[in-house]
DNA sequence: TTTTAGATCGTCT
DNA sequence: GACGATCTAAAAT
């Protein structure tokens, strides 16, 4: 079932871990479906945030979606190649990073489009299920998520990407973790524990085993 | 297994 | 002109 508005009006923080356990679907052009489970995330704070692209209220046309309403997808290029793919929250200026999804459809699909999006030409290369979309950037590839068709699409709203709740209910720990990749940012923002993730997920892109210890472990 | 270098260009200063 | 909310392949341990 898709989510509906009312189950979407949260806090950066809240999102982030609500989104945990959710589906991310995405519906080609050929009506294709790819879908998996939401399993890391990241909250990008907004203007007190030091990693956050909106750090101090700096709004440009890039993190324009970071503003937008509840559920805007904000998706930008970095390094030149790669994309990332948030979605907004409550807040101006805050949004969800998505780090990683355990795929569960159209795993196939995924394999052919996160090999051409492979600048390197081993075409014979076999990704193993747990490789398509463990980070950032690889499950844009595998799902084909990019600037010109998902940036600023509202995922309440559109038959290209949206969000649908479990069939049933998932029973898991969420580890609050320190995000990756913002050393720049400064140590206080480097360290603060704002990416989540499912205990014992193996589709998780990184794992901080300091964290799990502060993790009731499982009967 | 962990570390390092290089890719590559849109975006912002 | 400098720099990434990353990833891969190759080198080092």
């Amino acid at each position: 079932m898709k989510l509906e508005r009312e189950d979407f009006d949260l806090t950066c923080i809240e999102m982030a871990k609500f989104l945990l356990g959710k589906f991310l679907v995405r519906k080609l052009e050929d009506g294709t479906i790819l879908k998996g489970k939401i399993v890391e995330t990241e909250s990008y704070l907004g203007r007190l945030d030091k990693a956050s692209h909106s750090y101090g209220g700096r709004k440009t046309p890039r993190n324009e979606p970071m503003y937008m309403s509840v559920g805007t997808a904000y998706v930008y290029m970095t390094y030149g190649i790669y994309h990332c793919f948030n979605i907004s929250s409550k807040e101006p200026g805050a949004a969800v990073l998505i780090r990683a999804v355990e795929p569960t459809e159209g795993l196939n699909h995924m394999h052919k489009l996160r090999l051409k999006a492979m600048k390197s030409r081993n075409l014979s290369k076999i990704f193993k299920d747990s490789e398509l979309c463990n980070g950032p950037s690889k499950l844009c590839m595998s799902l084909n998520i990019h600037k010109e068709i998902c940036n600023k699409l509202n995922l309440l709203d559109n038959d290209i990407l949206w969000l649908e709740n479990p069939s049933e209910n998932l029973d898991f720990d969420i580890v609050p973790a320190k995000r990756i990749g913002i050393d720049s940012a400064g140590e206080e923002w480097a360290m603060k524990p704002l990416r989540f993730y499912i205990f014992g997920n193996t589709f998780v892109s990184k794992r901080d085993l300091e964290a799990e210890k502060s993790i009731k472990l499982p009967k």
